[in-house]
DNA sequence: CGCTCTATTGATAAACCTCAAATACAGTGG
DNA sequence: CCACTGTATTTGAGGTTTATCAATAGAGCG
C-alpha cells in the first residue's frame, strides 16, 4: 500500500510509519464496477481515499441529467467537504473499475488533525486546487464551443488516466460517448460525431468504451485555439 | 464598523473586542466605482474583507471574454485562497460602487490563526460553502436552458443584494445587459429579449442598469421548471 | 446465435449568437 | 434649460451551432 504514497497530498509531510499507521486505522472496503460508494443527497458520513481503481463523481439535475465532474484514481480524496460539516453528500460517487478505498468517518479525521495537525492544511490545499479546478471547468463552459470543450476533456482525463501504449496515451478507464459527453456538457451524438472526424485525422483512436490519444500535440492546439 | 460584524463569517466565535481588535489591525482601503482592486493574474497579496459597498468578482479567457462569478458585499471575503497559497489571483476584483475595505497579507492571516485557531475553521467553511456554489452553477450551466440561467441569475442578486421597495425588490447595484449575459453564460442581446418578455409579464421593472423583481414567485416557477 | 448495450450517421428543428441599425437614457457643459 | 455625447438598450434578420429524433450498424457476452 505505500506504493501510494508518493500520489497522495493528504498526508504529505508525515514519515511512512505514520503514513501506515493512519491506513491501518480506516476502514477498508473494494467496490466493483458500476458499484455506488455513495449517493448524492444521502447523509455524509466519511472521507474516502481511493487506493487503487478509480471512481467517477457525478451529479443529477432534477430531471435526471448527469454531469461528471471528476474521475479520481490513486491517493485522490472524496466527500471532504460534505464528511466534515455533517452535509448530504453533494455527489454520487461510482467505481468504474475494480477498487480499493480506504475511509475515516469525521471522528478519526478530527482525531488524525489533532495529532497531525499538518492535514488540516493538506486538507485545505487540497480543497483549494479543487476550487480552482471548477472555476476553470465553469469559465471554459460559458465561454468555448462544445468541440473545443470536448478537446479538454479528453486531455484532462489524459493526465489523469493516461497510460502510455506503442500506439499512443490511451485513456485507462471505460470512458463511453456518454461518458464523454456528461463530462463536456453536450450530447453523445456531438461527442460521436466529434471523435469520428479525430478519428478521421488519425489524432485519436477509438473502440467501444475506449479512446487512444495518438496526437496529443494536435489536439492540444485545438483545445486552445478552437 | 461592529454592524457588520453579524454578517461575517471568518470571525465568528469571536468576541466584539476581539473582532475589533483584529479589524484595527488590518489595511484600510476606499475604492470608487470601477477601480481595480487586484487584477487576476497579479501574485496575490493579500485576503479581502468587504466592510461597505459591493464587489465584481470576474474571470477573463485568452480571448478577452468576461465571466463574472460573484458579487460580493458587507463581512464578504475574497482572495482567500490565493494570498495563503502564494499563487497568482485567479480573478480580477472591481469595486461596483463606493466600497470600504479592509485587507491582510499572508504573514498577518497566519498570525490570527495562531492565536484564534477558529478562524482556520471559518476560513475551511467559507472556502466549502463556496465550491458548493461554483458545482451548483456548474451543473446549472450544463443542464438549463439560458432563459432559466437568466431567471437563477436574478433570483441569486436579488438574495446578495435586493432591497425592499413599494415596487418589488430591486436589486441594488448597478446591472446592465452585459453584467447579466456575463454572470449567466449568455450575450447581451438574448438577456434584452428576455427581460423584456418579463417586463411585458410584469414580472420585473427595469430601467438602464437598474432591475426590480416586482414577482419573484413567478420568477422562482420559472427558474425551477423552464 | 441472439441479446443488450454502445456507437454512427442523417435529417430536422430548436436554441442561441452575430451583426446592424435605431432608439432611449444620463450626464455634461454651454 | 437644452443640445450634445457617450453608453445602454431594443429589435429584427439571418446564420451557426448544437440538440433532438430515428434508424442502423457494430461489439461483446452468455
Amino acid at each position: 500500500m505505500e506504493d501510494s504514497f508518493q500520489e497522495t497530498d493528504l498526508f504529505k509531510g508525515l514519515s511512512v510509519d505514520q503514513y501506515s499507521e493512519i491506513i491501518k486505522s480506516g476502514y477498508h472496503q473494494t467496490f466493483k464496477p458500476r458499484d455506488i460508494l455513495f449517493h448524492q443527497g444521502d447523509p455524509a458520513e466519511k472521507l474516502y481515499m481511493v487506493n487503487t481503481g478509480r471512481l467517477k463523481l457525478t451529479k443529477l439535475n432534477e430531471k435526471g441529467k448527469e454531469v461528471i465532474f471528476r474521475y479520481i484514481s490513486a491517493g485522490e480524496l472524496t466527500a471532504a467537504i460534505s464528511s466534515l460539516k455533517d452535509w448530504d453528500y453533494p455527489m454520487t460517487a461510482e467505481s468504474v473499475e475494480a477498487s480499493e478505498v480506504t475511509s475515516w468517518d469525521k471522528v478519526a479525521i478530527f482525531k488524525m488533525i489533532e495529532i497531525y495537525p499538518t492535514i488540516a492544511l493538506n486538507l485545505l490545499n487540497i480543497v483549494l486546487v479543487r476550487i480552482d479546478d471548477v472555476q476553470h471547468r465553469y469559465l471554459e463552459l460559458c465561454t468555448e464551443r462544445v468541440e473545443q470543450r470536448i478537446a479538454r476533456s479528453l486531455l484532462r482525463l489524459m493526465r489523469s488516466a493516461g497510460k502510455k501504449t506503442p500506439e499512443g496515451i490511451r485513456i485507462d478507464l471505460p470512458l463511453s460517448r456518454q461518458n464523454i459527453a456528461d463530462f463536456s456538457g453536450t450530447t453523445l451524438f456531438t461527442v460521436s460525431r466529434t471523435l469520428s472526424a479525430w478519428i478521421k485525422k488519425d489524432w485519436i483512436k477509438s473502440g467501444r468504451e475506449k479512446i487512444t490519444i495518438t496526437n496529443p500535440h494536435s489536439l492540444v492546439l485545438f483545445s486552445e485555439n478552437g
